[in-house]
DNA sequence: CATGAAAGATGAGCAAA
DNA sequence: TTTGCTCATCTTTCATG
């Protein structure tokens, strides 16, 4: 990847609502060529999106906040879970991890019983054999990005 | 929390972009309004930051990312692990589940030396009895939001 | 890079709690 | 009186060619 792109990835990772002017002054670059980056990066599927990083404890709505440890069915492949698991709501992260499961998901649920929709639903479309839930009690930090 | 606040957090983490004369439209407010309580949740802590989405595939600089089981040290409260590993550079999670485990960490390094340098600052200083490391083979999604 | 259009910030006035 | 909203205005930023 270019690394001008990946210097305004690490911009925007901080600020997403930074202007444009801005972001051009911190890597070197005029606002619009900055904006027409950023817009490529959107267009080409680079950036997924932009989002907002909230105080967990703040955040009545939150709901659960949950880990899956996933086995796999053997005749299910890691293709065809990941399409699955991907379509499903909640699921904020689906990775393949050594050790011994097939994956770890993480996933929000609004209360126990969608959670447990949200485990049948694996099993039963996703070729998942097994799975162990571990539920949050709290997170000091909760969010993808530093 | 104030509902309207709760709409405009759900708003902004699908679109932390969002003009705040659009953010207005979406939950009935003039911009001026919604950009007021944009601002307070921001300087009150309840928003945290605004960040990007990046696809995991394309981003080259993402280094290793690994999910921590983490047992404490009888003698360490909950309170200090938390202290030292927020200030602890790669760690973008950290959450008490239940299960076998005290806490789940969520971790990026550059690369396996930095992990265990990690690793072993978690022990050294954050009372950190036992640790499982499961290293990312490939994440499907890779972020929080959704 | 220039230009019209959009968005952001600020202050005054007003209404409701 | 305090809090929160709107409106008007000024400045900055954005998008297009």
């Amino acid at each position: 990847m270019d690394p001008l792109d990946s210097e305004i990835l690490g911009v925007l990772r901080e600020d997403a609502r930074i202007s444009y002017r801005d972001l051009g002054v911190r890597v070197g670059l005029s606002a619009n060529a900055a904006a027409d980056r950023v817009r490529k990066m959107v267009r080409d599927g680079v950036i997924r999106g932009f989002t907002t990083l909230i105080d967990p404890t703040a955040d009545s709505r939150a709901g659960l906040l949950v880990f899956i440890d996933i086995t796999l069915r053997p005749d299910t492949t890691n293709e065809e879970f990941e399409r699955v698991a991907l379509r499903l709501p909640g699921i904020t992260e689906v990775v393949h991890v050594t050790g011994a499961h097939d994956y770890l998901v993480r996933a929000r649920a609004a209360d126990p019983t969608a959670l447990n929709a949200l485990l049948g639903t694996l099993k039963r479309e996703a070729g998942v054999a097994q799975s162990h839930t571990r539920i949050a009690l709290r997170a000091a930090i909760d969010g993808p990005t530093r």
